[in-house]
RNA sequence: GGGGGGAUGCCGGAGCGGACGAACGGGGCGGUCUUGAAAACCGCUGGCCGUCGCGAGGCGGCUCGAGGGUUCGAAUCCCUCUCCCCCCGCCA
């Protein structure tokens, strides 16, 4: 949510940024300003109207019986016209509120306009696709025949775009963590294991509704969504709370399932495990100082590069364009892995810097001796283990079939388990 | 699922139609005292919004879990919702 306040005083630099996203959002931060000036304008009303409301009530009860009477007649006066102009407000209020939730994040001046995943930037890439002498497989052929993975019997039980992982896919899904746990929680990363079903607070919160509401899973009875990200609780968890500064930086790493429709993705990454409703995800989120967060930023992604260079996995970071970024990102990194069963790199990962939008929506706010100020919020994905899996079957498989599992991740692993050679 | 009790400021806890933005205690911050500290004493100490002012700040509104209602006036009365606690049932 953007701030009103400096909206109001400076509007320009806003739209400018806004229309990098989309020209059209221009036209909506004028309505929103048009129907802030009608909202004060009917609340500076009701507020003079209620003042004289206040002081007659004091009279009243000083008043002596004689005179009371009539002093209530006249306030009866005010307490009427206090009606008429209230439900008024009301609605100017609600015009204001859904106008403002609706306008998403302006980018920051670094991220690239553009539509598309198309128009995303490379910044750097890392590590060199693995050269087979043979035809490699992609994962669907490889983790059936190691008997990891198995999508027809999940296709019968739940439905297309669902997988069930086993056997040395489960034990490497535990391993992942771990590694990930490992490596994330000596640099101040509090692991936490949160609710996936939030209330619509959240979602409204962190962004996602009302834009990606089609993407969202709703419980029926009971109206929780069920989260898409562990971002989503993550953010959630200091909602409405004013945090101190010594607390900051703040950072927590989720470990949770994730639930997407991904309504609007039909006919796309139909194969295999890449683009499921389900799958589980590590998560790095940092609350900041206001002036901290894109330090911040290029900090969550070096812990992401070190992953996935720990992994062994070739990559390359893109800086997502506008029309390819969610509502609350500033900015957004994703790292690409190369997948050698597709011929090239797909998204593994993705850091974004909310800046205060999130917090101000959630109303986390920071103490400061001026005034007290929205935090600035900031996800990464350590790791995703669906998309993981594929990358590390992928790039380290062998011509036989098997799969050599990285270093890194053999010290959470049996040593039968550390190279996957099917039944 | 059935029955009962609650939700007040950073925390505890009073108030149960009229000077209540809220007693009292604790905590925190500042000061006096002290070589320093403790103790004691004094003072300050919620959030949001609007408005005026270059500014320090002034004025006003809202806020006692949330949303409605009654009333000239609601922390206090009524309705709905949410959450928490206790008992019974069921249950990983």
């Amino acid at each position: 949510m953007l701030d009103l306040k400096s909206l109001r005083e400076d509007p320009e630099p806003v739209k400018t940024a806004l229309s990098r996203r989309d020209p059209a959002l221009s036209a909506d931060v004028d309505r929103l300003l048009e129907a802030d000036r009608r909202r004060r304008e009917l609340n500076v009303q009701v507020e003079e109207l209620r003042a004289e409301q206040n002081r007659g009530s004091k009279a009243v009860s000083r008043a002596t019986p004689g005179e009371r009477e009539q002093l209530i007649a006249s306030l009866k006066e005010v307490s009427i016209r206090l009606d008429e102009l209230q439900p008024q407000l009301a609605e100017a209020d609600e015009a204001v509120t859904v106008l403002l939730g609706r306008l998403p994040n302006p980018p920051h001046d670094s991220v690239p306009v553009g539509e598309t995943d198309e128009d995303n930037v490379v910044v750097r890439e890392v590590g060199v696709p693995p050269a087979f002498g043979f035809e490699p497989k992609d994962h669907v052929d490889l983790g059936q025949a190691l008997g990891v993975l198995d999508i027809d019997r999940a296709t019968k039980v739940a439905g297309s775009r669902f997988a069930y992982l086993l056997g040395d896919a489960v034990w490497l899904q535990w391993a992942l963590v771990r590694y990930c746990l490992d490596m994330l929680t000596p640099k101040g990363f509090v692991p936490v294991i949160p609710p996936v079903l939030v209330r619509e607070e959240a979602m409204f919160g962190t962004g996602f509704l009302p834009t990606d509401e089609a993407n969202i899973y709703v419980t029926r009875d009971d109206e929780l969504y069920l989260a898409g990200t562990s971002e989503v609780p993550l953010a959630g968890f200091h909602q409405g709370e004013i945090l101190e500064p010594g607390g900051l930086p703040l950072r927590l790493v989720g470990y949770s399932t994730c639930f997407r429709r991904e309504a609007g993705a039909y006919g796309k990454d139909t194969r295999g495990i890449f683009r499921v409703h389900q799958f589980d995800k590590v998560e790095m989120f940092s609350y900041t100082m206001p002036d901290a967060s894109w330090e911040e930023h290029e900090f969550l992604l070096s812990c992401e590069e070190e992953i996935a260079r720990g992994l062994g996995l070739p990559y390359r970071v893109v800086n997502v364009c506008t029309g390819d970024l969610g509502a609350s990102a500033a900015k957004k990194y994703d790292i690409e892995g190369w997948l050698p069963g597709q011929q090239r790199y797909r998204e593994l990962t993705s850091c974004s810097n909310c800046t205060d939008y999130q917090a101000r929506r959630l109303g986390t706010r920071v103490r400061l001796p001026e005034a007290n100020q929205p935090v600035h919020t900031l996800n990464g994905t350590a790791c995703a283990v669906g998309r993981m899996l594929i990358a590390l079957l992928e790039n380290h498989q062998q011509e036989d079939g098997s799969v050599r599992v990285p270093d890194v991740l053999h010290p959470y692993l049996p040593e039968e388990r550390r190279v996957l050679t099917g039944p």
